[in-house]
DNA sequence: GTTAGCACTCTCCGCCCGAGAGTGCTAACC
DNA sequence: GGTTAGCACTCTCGGGCGGAGAGTGCTAAC
């Protein structure tokens, strides 16, 4: 993409954030009447039309002023957006917020989604904290009167996982107690592998145990968005590009999509703890999120436990607004878990 | 309300049957034509026009046609509507799903959500099973390197909750053990009352656990929309009465607003496990449901566990088939859940 | 390079009108 | 007395029309 002058970064900055604001195409008269450059509206329509012709802005109609396209907002976001932060008054109280709930680990995932989606008047996704790798801590087994067994897995980072098994005969819970203690006794501390490899001196019923501890723990290995929360679905269907409900419809169905959320998620994870990412239109990548935005980030300790936040939206959002609160939620989380795990 | 006759019920059968396929107001024209009643279209008029002052029906212009009232509705779900069941072909797909995913606690709740969304085409609620009277099973303390643990408490019926605490002084990981396990001795099988009750001859370390143990189990034992999965919302959007997307967008925030929640589930859960309630048009107490309406059911097994789970949709929808499938799951769930828990 | 002026092109909105659908009423019918 | 045919009336819906408003691109002058 070639350079722009100064004065067209100028208009493309007015033209989106008026755009944001009103969801109306902007013309040259309304932006000069708005902003007084120190230019006429001439002028201003000329450079609007070299933006047009770079790709930057659309011309819905030949008289219906400009809005911009997805290469707007990149470009935008890019190099014009100054980099700002959420007022202090506002990150005191999400801080507070967090803070009166730092007890209630399950609390903090719904409290980040309603903080984001509050604060991004827009749809927020949270997946649950995970271990990149999980390391086996604790086994628990409950036993029925029949032959169906409760597991319960606690994984280092208090990851807990829950699987029902059928056993071949009956054990009283003395039995499965002992077996419990005996395996998380030569267990705890090791890695899938690990665990996996200490198979060999248990009975039939431990190695038939150990096994599916091995598997709960590869999944549990996997980027997953199997514990995943979200609020702040009815502020998208607050804009008007999503009266016609339509493009609405396609947007909340991606979010029950499984797959899509999987793809997304690894997206998120992929870089480093901290940095956001933004995903404009889509991208080419997704269809159905033509109208959509999403700004995602990783957070959590490193080592420990990690999860992706992220913020959807339609493509024209405050983007300036959501990073800063997608980027200060992600911090604090990765601060409160940080201190939590790693002492 | 006044008896009707037979032949006005059939009719009231007959415009909301044709309602619920069509969306659009019926006629008495169109209802002759479509199924020849043995009458001429002008006794139809007079049936209807009964109907239309008994409050069953309504009219929203002078010349076109009826739709049903809220009441309309109830006098059909309470009087008219023939039990229907799954067809066995579905209901064989739907055990199966749920017979492969028979392992993973965890999957119930979200498969149950998909199926009930999928068959009602509509949108689902689900919450995950929950001891109706809390009992502690089992303690585990997991340290950090700080004064930070995280405390696992294992409730009879799977029922897991993770709590988060900041102690006075740094505790080595065999201490933590060690009071976990005498805890766990203790108090397992007790009530919230009875754990309080052990609290007497531990030290100051045990006692404040053991506050905080019944603190949590107090918590688990109100209703609690704590951990609801949802699905098919956008099957909801997909209805002509929500294209103006603000009642759509009411709809939509209700469910993610917790008191709301709070207040439906505890309605769900109030009758006995099997029976399946029918809220129509919110019943005055939810302004914002004007045009849904609900199908809840409770599952679980009686004195161990129970959830509820519903299904939220336009008030123009297919009661019959709604219910059914609400029944049908609740009851796979109810089995399998007695099966699991009770041997 | 910038600006004023101007003709041109769209959309949007209110308006009218005819087609279509459905009703209520009345009088006749069994 | 319930039922039916006939008829005048009402109301919505959709298309076509036209003016107001907004914005553009071009040209010629500064």
């Amino acid at each position: 993409m070639e350079e722009l002058t100064e004065r067209q970064e100028t208009i493309l900055a007015l033209i989106i954030h008026e755009y944001v604001e009103t969801g109306e195409p902007i013309g040259s008269m309304t932006l000069l009447g708005r902003y007084g450059l120190g230019v006429s509206s001439a002028t201003i329509r000329n450079e609007m039309s070299a933006l047009t012709h770079a790709g930057l802005l659309r011309q819905l109609h030949t008289s219906g002023g400009r809005t911009p396209t997805e290469e707007g907002y990149r470009y935008f976001v890019r190099r014009l957006l100054t980099e700002t932060e959420l007022p202090s008054d506002e990150k005191r109280l999400i801080s507070h917020q967090f803070y009166q709930a730092r007890a209630d680990v399950d609390e903090w995932v719904r409290l980040a989604a309603s903080v984001l989606a509050h604060h991004s008047r827009a749809a927020s996704l949270v997946t649950a904290p995970h271990s990149s790798r999980a390391v086996f801590k604790h086994l628990e087994l409950i036993g029925t009167q029949g032959r169906q067994v409760l597991m319960v897995i606690v994984l280092q980072g208090g990851d807990v996982r829950q699987q029902m098994l059928t056993l071949a005969e009956a054990f009283s819970q003395e039995v499965l107690s002992q077996t419990a203690a005996h395996i998380t006794a030569a267990c705890a501390g090791r890695d899938a592998d690990g665990v996996a490899a200490e198979a060999g001196p248990f009975s039939e019923l431990g190695r038939e145990l150990i096994r599916l501890i091995t598997e709960v723990m590869r999944r549990a290995d996997a980027v997953s968005s199997g514990d995943l929360h979200h609020d702040g679905l009815s502020n998208v269907l607050a804009h008007p590009e999503f009266a016609q409900s339509d493009t609405a419809r396609q947007a909340l169905r991606l979010l029950e999509e499984r797959s899509f959320l999987d793809e997304v998620l690894a997206k998120a994870l992929s870089p480093g703890i901290g940095s956001v990412q933004v995903v404009i239109g889509g991208e080419g990548a997704w269809e159905e999120l033509r109208d959509c935005s999403m700004v995602l980030a990783r957070y959590g300790a490193a080592g420990y436990a990690t999860g992706a936040l992220g913020v959807l939206g339609p493509t024209r959002m405050a983007y300036g607004r959501t990073i800063s609160a997608v980027r200060y939620v992600a911090g604090l989380m990765s601060d409160l878990m940080v201190e939590a795990y790693a002492g």
